[in-house]
DNA sequence: GATGGCTCTATGGTATACCATGATATATTT
DNA sequence: AAATATATCATGGTATACCATAGAGCCATC
């Protein structure tokens, strides 16, 4: 066995949290996971404390610990912060970006593409949770291959639990893709996997921070409704 | 009580390892810690658990933990990440700053003035240790004020846990505060702040950027020896 | 004398049990 | 009937005890 059972209830509580299974705010109740996962609450503790650590959960001594809940100004300084690093490993990434990177880059922009004309043919409800998930999952592949291009763990750390966190704000609700949206996703996309291949650092920073703006503008309009 | 146990380990650990009492690759044994501090192990897990998230311990499973040691090639990495997010901060901090804050830097730059002008009176030998704790300090202090000026707790924790992690890299040697060095850094510093006072974003990045190159610099000068 | 296996110890990992506390429900008294 | 006090329960926090394992030293056998 690799991994510990710490490690193992981390991965399961972390999911649950990150996917919206376990509402902002809900309370982590060690007994209750230990039991869910089949182990003592040992585990439990040291993974909620991990959480809590990062950022995913609150803890409050003696009350217990919390699936973290952000208001409209928490929302906005998290993006700020990603804007700060994500455009960091932008600029990175346009000095030291491989061919085999790139490539998958493409290949992640035409799978958004072909996810934007398919959208384009369903109606308004069946544009619910399930394309909207894809084109998340599509955009967290995007962005994690830059942040490996740009080489450096302290960044990718930060860069994915960021990512994960400002998710868990809106995770819960319903959301649609709209056609506007998941086009001008696409042409972001592109522009940036453009700037990269010709190593343009000004404007890969750019096109970096256009998306997290408008990351930020559709993360404060589902915050609203 | 308001602070749990757990909450107490990781303080006390977490100073003896960014303060060099433990140097990096030592082992932190749970049952040593636990006597050590008076509490049991399991306080003492949750600490190291946390201090290997945060990145300054590393936790090797059925091993154990040890003080996080790095290589050059780490240290620049770190260095980098640094970059991205201090530069950020300044860019914050000069649209935000408030008057008070600056006459806080005012107050920490004269103080390193000052401390320039007496490391010049002294021989080399007894510009060790102490003066460059004491400029570390300030250092410190100065930046602390920066990312309270930019104003995001996201920010601020990355910012702290890396100047941090930074120190750890060579904090067991000896270190003497060079003539050069210090008068230059106290420029650096005051070149900042004026940037910062009169809203100047561009110069305020550059001014930052320089600081954290000459860190990088001479961590890997005091880090080659 | 060397090598393989055994044992002992140090240590990490986990479960169970216990205690303190805050909240809730129930019972008793006015 | 209302208010207060007490009991009970849910839960967080911690200690102790136990188990597994890795490494070191030692003994026996070849």
């Amino acid at each position: 066995m690799q991994d510990t059972l710490s490690d193992i209830a981390y991965q399961r509580i972390h999911a649950k949290v990150v996917s919206g299974e376990l509402e902002p705010g809900s309370r982590l109740v060690n007994r209750t996971l230990s039991k869910e996962l089949g182990v003592s609450t040992i585990p439990v503790r040291e993974a909620l404390r991990r959480l809590a650590s990062e950022g995913f959960a609150e803890h409050i001594p003696g009350a217990g610990t919390f699936v973290r809940r952000f208001d409209r100004s928490e929302l906005i300084k998290l993006y700020g912060f990603r804007e700060a690093i994500e455009c960091h490993a932008a600029r990175e990434a346009s000095r030291s970006i491989r061919p085999d990177q790139l490539k998958r880059l493409d290949a992640l922009c035409r799978e958004f593409h072909a996810l934007a004309v398919k959208v384009r043919g369903l109606s308004e409800r069946s544009r619910c949770t399930k394309p909207f998930q894809d084109s998340l999952k599509v955009d967290l592949a995007f962005h994690a291959i830059i942040i490996e291009a740009a080489d450096n763990p302290w960044l990718s750390k930060a860069v994915q639990d960021t990512r994960l966190m400002a998710r868990i704000a809106f995770s819960k609700s319903r959301h649609s893709l709209s056609l506007t949206e998941s086009a001008r996703t696409y042409r972001h996309h592109a522009a940036l996997v453009r700037a990269l291949r010709q190593g343009d650092e000004k404007w890969a920073v750019y096109w970096m921070q256009r998306q997290i703006e408008v990351g930020l503008d559709s993360a404060l309009e589902r915050f609203e409704q």
